[in-house]
RNA sequence: GGGGUUAUAGCUCAGUUGGUCAGAGUGUCUCGUUGACAUCGAGGAGGUCACAGGUUCGAGCCCUGUUAACCCCACCA
């Protein structure tokens, strides 16, 4: 292999494509449902269908990807099921805006015709997800893509949605619902946002019928008054006892309502009386039914005002609020004005004012599916990592109340539920039908609406593996081993599918959940459209190439919490790159000269490479340990600083003078061979992580196999603790030489000379076998052992070592003996740190035994270096 | 109203069960173009680990409280 075959630097664009067309071709990423070995299987959280993938989604498949592929490399038969989601409301929002700028509707199109350009939609936008996707390296088992909507998973939907009505878990009911005007749909609680606003609390005075007195009440929304069908105080206020029971009338409207009392209010709230709206609020809906009172509608599903308000029919309600106020206040039914924060839902996809309206729905009946999802958490069939995102989702089940899963939309899965124009019967079927099941007219229509989407994303861990039919996929996949997700969607849909799947696949979904957060912009933001902060992650692949992407996003970052995007770190990334690029190169340039059959004999290692071996040992333990317990960032981490500060740095710097010398072959050998071992070896760790650059230059170091992504992961090999000491105390001792150099403002090209003397004969030896280290990395030369200090010379005293770097010229004897007394008393004041600990008792004889023992080492060791360095100053002074 | 997260070097953040944990990247300063890499190497400066208590032989790390920022949940008009 010559130098030829390498560029200078890292050039991801030169081979990133190619390998992900090697891999994709050669089916490398295929799953075997009937293969051999422990199945381990992740279901990607599908992508709307609505645009591109964001930097979220790189991060959160990224994720993905590194599990996916550590888990493939230690051998487990691994499954990533690709696929994207039909995302109602937003992709039908976006199909309708593009027919806006079109100057048509849908409505002019109809339902059809709109559904086939949402199709179309589909296939571009769910095409280039899917190319994005690849670009990030994502090893998706692409020959089992699926769609939300495709036939297995519309299957489920109907399956699912039949039964929980069989079951009478699915139910349809008259209820006041968070309507989205602008959406124009009801929406679930979960989609509503509460934002706290500043509003008013406008008292006004209903007049007691027949008598001249007058019911103060409270609101916040006037315009619903026109619909008011009573007014409710607390039992047991005394301030209203005698009037309820009492009639009054409502003003403007003149009409007649009841005064009546009802738990719910809040004595110390406002005046303690409420105007009762059933038909607009839903707790005046509540006390409605408890009190039977009309219902009485005066906002339509627009926002604007309906025929109940009278004159203000037709006008926002906004709008109306503000006339309407106006007379209130002329004909003297407004009382006072005070200001008022109050909490008021939005929509959280175009976050209009939600308008609770009364409207026949489709629910769901949370309750039996939570208990058994509570339960699989608590007992820990499933784990959340981190785990504090246990808490938030038992309470949120705790809590559920009944879903909403109709939605006033036409993309999405049609309920199957048909309605008998002649008989009246609603019948719901898991297949089309065309008759009525109960009198057999044809006169049948079906439901208009269609299901919230999360309805059918909450069965894609087993909706995307075949179910309702009993599937060798199933079988082999489900329950899948991880998902990993945002916490921004533990609500929407992770607590879903767990309850779905216990529900309908028999078991948990899933045995961990991996929560990951937001990737914010550099200022902390969130990155947005409107705010246009948002960053391209094909944009960043394209200039810096995705390993430099991936191993951006996963380092420096701590499970569950968000982090921010800047150039500076993915340049950092990218550097690292670079760093493993020339590593490799530095090898590749040296490796023809190779002999491919050589093998190193024991004798034949130096200590730098049974130091590097061990190391890698350990770092391979470490890094498949933290990968494990889904410690992705760290385990980047522990890669990225073996590689270059310990490979890098020192290993590759201590093999340079054996590689060029051509005389001694063995060496040089041994060498090639460790070098080889090593890289090839960290190579294999990293691949998860960096795919692309891992595979290009392993295919160009002598490899087994076809591809580095189906390599065995690196074993924990042995680990020579001896040689990690030993090499420890070579580096500080150069370290040490350095620091002197730099003292004098010694160049590095120019070598000088290097004493050192000894406490004990073995750190003698061990020097003496290594002197060619300090010349090496420490420009000393010759390096010489010495009983006695040299006088003119600059001093550092390390544990057992002392160094010497003699002068040229004359010391400056005072600058010398300030920077040695300045050492002087950090040591002494580390020594007495240590002996204070060892002279407590309760240290010594509670502390567990290593650390103890490590104390007085440490202790030993700084008296060494005190008594060396105070010798020294000793000597300076009589000097002087 | 309830719950959560964060507070560590100028900036952005690691620090996984309490004992070489005071770190990295970036920025900054000094020096360096020997054939892996200037997308680099060597060296330096820079932190009362928010504050106050407590537990412990020992506390960024555990407990309590305070402050600040952010987030989630919540049908009081």
């Amino acid at each position: 292999m010559s130098e030829e075959t390498m560029g200078k630097v890292y050039d991801p664009k030169t081979f990133e494509k190619k390998w992900y067309e090697y891999w994709e071709s050669n089916n490398f990423f295929h799953a075997d449902e009937n293969g051999e070995g422990d199945a381990y299987s992740i279901v990607i959280p599908p992508p709307n269908v609505t645009g591109q993938l964001h930097m979220g989604h790189a991060l959160d498949n990224t994720l993905q990807d590194i599990l996916i592929r550590f888990r493939r490399m230690q051998g487990y038969n691994t499954l990533w099921m690709p696929g994207c989601d039909h995302a109602g409301i937003a992709t039908q929002a976006k199909v309708e805006e593009s027919l806006r700028k079109e100057g048509t509707n849908r409505y002019e199109l109809g339902r059809e015709k709109f559904l086939e350009r949402v199709w179309k939609w589909k296939e571009e936008y769910g095409n280039r997800i899917m190319f994005q996707l690849r670009t990030l390296g994502s090893s998706c088992d692409w020959a089992r893509e699926r769609f939300t909507m495709d036939e297995g998973c519309s299957k489920a939907v109907r399956e699912v949605f039949a039964t929980l009505y069989e079951e009478g878990l699915i139910y349809q009911g008259r209820r006041i619902t968070n309507w989205c005007p602008n959406c124009n749909t009801a929406i679930s609680d979960i989609e509503v946002e509460h934002k706290t606003e500043k509003g008013h609390l406008w008292h006004l005075r209903y007049k007691v019928d027949g008598e001249d007195r007058y019911v103060e009440i409270a609101t916040t929304r006037p315009e619903t008054m026109f619909g008011d069908t009573g007014v409710a105080v607390h039992p047991d206020d005394a301030r209203y006892k005698d009037l309820v029971g009492k009639t009054l009338i409502l003003p403007i409207v003149e009409r007649k309502i009841p005064l009546f009392a009802d738990e719910y209010v809040d004595p110390a709230f406002g005046t303690g009386a409420v105007k009762v709206t059933p038909a607009h609020d839903p707790n005046d809906f509540e006390m409605g039914l408890r009190h039977n009172l009309e219902e009485v509608v005066v906002i339509e599903n627009d926002g604007k005002m309906g025929e109940g308000a009278g004159k203000y029919a037709g006008l926002d309600r906004y709008e109306c609020r503000k006339k309407l106020v106006k007379e209130l206040e002329e004909i003297g039914v407004l009382v006072s004005t005070e200001e008022h924060e109050h909490a008021v839902g939005h929509c959280s996809r175009c976050n209009t004012t939600i308008e609770p309206l009364v409207s026949k729905q489709w629910f769901v009946n949370m309750e039996s599916l939570a208990k058994p999802a509570m339960e699989a958490v608590k007992d820990g069939r499933i784990k959340f990592v981190p785990d504090r995102f246990t808490k938030i989702y038992l309470n949120w089940l705790e809590n559920i109340r009944d879903w909403c899963i109709s939605r006033q939309l036409w993309w999405g899965h049609r309920i199957p539920a048909w309605y008998c124009a002649d008989c009246g019967e609603t019948s719901v079927s898991r297949v089309d039908i065309d008759k009525c099941p109960k009198c057999g007219s044809k006169n049948i229509t079906q439901d208009e609406d269609v299901l919230d989407t999360w309805f059918s994303s909450g069965l894609w861990p087993f909706s995307t593996m075949g179910w309702p039919n009993e599937t060798k996929e199933l079988e082999k996949f489900y329950p899948t081993s991880v998902l990993v997700t945002g916490y921004d969607i533990i609500f929407f849909w992770v607590a879903r599918m767990v309850m779905m799947g216990l529900k309908f696949g028999k078991d948990v979904p899933f045995r961990h959940v991996f929560i990951h957060g937001l990737v914010r912009d550099a200022e902390g933001r969130k990155m947005s459209k409107s705010l246009g902060n948002g960053i391209d992650p094909v944009e960043v692949v394209d200039k810096y190439g995705a390993d430099t992407l991936r191993f951006m996003l996963i380092t420096g970052n701590t499970p569950g919490n968000d982090m921010r995007f800047y150039w500076e770190r993915v340049e950092s990334a990218r550097n690292f790159a670079n760093k493993i690029w020339n590593a490799s190169r530095y090898l590749l340039m040296n490796l023809a000269e190779k002999e491919s059959d050589f093998k190193p004999e024991e004798s034949d290692y130096t200590l730098a490479d049974r130091w590097i071996l061990s190391r890698f040992s350990v770092v391979t333990k470490e890094v498949t340990e933290n990968l494990e317990k889904f410690e992705l960032g760290e385990a980047a981490r522990q890669i990225y600083e073996f590689l270059w500060s310990e490979f890098c740095d020192w290993y590759i710097e201590l093999t340079k003078a054996r590689l060029y010398d051509k005389e001694h072959n063995r060496p040089r050998q041994t060498a090639l061979y460790v070098l080889g071992y090593v890289l090839e070896g960290t190579l294999r760790l990293l691949h998860p992580f960096m795919p692309f650059i891992t595979e290009e230059i392993w295919q160009k170091l002598p490899h087994e196999g076809n591809t580095i992504m189906l390599s065995p992961w690196p074993k924990k090999g042995e680990v020579d603790e001896t040689a990690i000491e030993e090499m420890s105390v070579i580096m500080d001792a150069i370290k040490t030489v350095r620091n002197l150099r730099a003292e004098v403002g010694a160049t590095p090209g120019k070598k000088s000379e290097v004493i050192l003397s000894f406490s004990d004969e073995k750190l003698k030896n061990l020097f003496s076998a290594h002197k060619d280290y300090l010349t090496q990395l420490a420009s000393a030369e010759p390096v010489t052992f010495a009983e006695n200090a040299p006088e003119n010379a600059l001093t550092a005293a390390l544990a057992g070592v002392t160094v010497y770097l003699p002068l040229s010229g004359l010391i400056d004897i005072e600058k010398e003996k300030a920077r040695l007394s300045k050492e002087l008393d950090g040591i002494k004041s580390d020594i007495k740190r240590a002996e204070g600990k060892l002279n407590n008792k309760n240290f010594t004889e509670k502390a567990p035994a290593s650390v103890v023992e490590n104390e007085r080492t440490k202790l030993a060791e700084l008296k060494e270096k005190e008594t060396a360095t105070a010798e020294r100053l000793a000597a300076l002074e009589k000097m002087k």
